[in-house]
DNA sequence: GTCTATACTTCGATAGAC
DNA sequence: GTCTATCGAAGTATAGAC
């Protein structure tokens, strides 16, 4: 299948510079200035280096994506594990830098298929954690799961926080936003109390 | 200011011809297919068309995003004068061809200036007006607004219903969206009660 | 007023030098 | 194993022919 060519070893140092170039010139200008050439003059190299270490630039979205993938299982993971973990999700999901670059990455599925896969299947990976999260949180609070089913809460709260970060980051828009968070804090501060401060 | 070059009136066919090609090639391929080669293409015309008629893509995206902005604002509007307007803008809200042009240009905005300024002050007019049309409907259910802010209830259905579109026509997921899209309805079913068919 | 010939830039990718 | 010289295709945009 693929040509004797080019081999890069996983662990290159050029190779991690690259990634993190490409990383970096997404959140600062789309995914469509993540080009070869931009990529490598971000990172003080020359362009053919990425087409060394990733045989398309496909495989240099994809390795990126994993790579953020994982950090955010992770976080996401001690956020449901923590003492308030309705709290700390919703601070988890406000985070404009995860959000900003799972968009980018949204509207490059919208045109590169094995990105599109690779998105889908991870976005369920969060859900389905999220969810057990929520359900032996909501539990835990008493809630009746008829009235409010864990499923339903943790679309609600991906939703409600993706869409702020969006208006905000991307367009400036403010309108609406405090009153927003102040009604989903309030139910949250029901369950939870107010927020304790991290050790 | 602008060179002596290029008229392009207004009611040409063929200009019209371009912004129909360059929106079905947004919603079929996202906004980075949409280049003066491929419009040209699925217009049948020659490249160099699309800077007679546009002096940059700029102009072009400009002149298709205020299209579907007018055709927006309007429909918003009936909806919002209609027998049931938390239905009908829930229904408009769900539209998925609606929001996946606003998607695309939401991605956009990220790296083009002038186009941002765009976007956001066009969200901005949408807002008001769901604004306006939430607040005299609440009003007439009886909703006390203490509780349930018209403000936060227009954030709120907005990022529901954008949310569920992107994951379920973009990414192809599923999960946990009935029972969120049943959860809003049942909101909406209590103050306005079943949905009637129009007529 | 409408369209074409053409310039210039940047893209992804490969073959081959060290 | 690492990097460079180079190609062909595609991008935006302009000057000028009809």
């Amino acid at each position: 299948m693929s040509s004797t060519r080019r081999i890069g070893t996983a662990t290159s140092q050029t190779r991690a510079a690259l990634v993190d170039a490409a990383e970096q010139l997404m959140l600062d200008e789309g995914y469509a200035s993540v080009t070869s050439r931009r990529v490598a003059a971000k990172a003080g190299l020359k362009p053919q280096l990425v087409h060394y270490y990733f045989r398309t630039m496909d495989d240099l979205f994809l390795t990126l994506y994993r790579r953020r993938v994982e950090q955010g299982l992770e976080r996401q993971a001690r956020a449901l594990a923590s003492a308030q973990p309705l709290w700390a999700l919703w601070e988890f999901s406000r985070d404009p830098r995860g959000t900003n670059l799972t968009m980018e990455f949204i509207a490059l599925a919208n045109h590169r298929k094995a990105i599109r896969a690779e998105i889908a299947a991870s976005a369920e990976r969060f859900r389905e954690e999220q969810l057990k999260g929520f359900q032996s949180a909501l539990v835990r609070y008493g809630i009746d799961p008829d009235e409010w089913p864990p499923l339903v809460c943790t679309v609600l709260m991906s939703s409600i926080s993706r869409f702020l970060v969006i208006e905000h980051e991307t367009l400036g828009m403010t309108s609406g936003h405090t009153e927003t968070v102040a009604f989903v804090e309030r139910f949250i501060r029901r369950l939870e109390g107010d927020r304790q401060p991290l050790p």
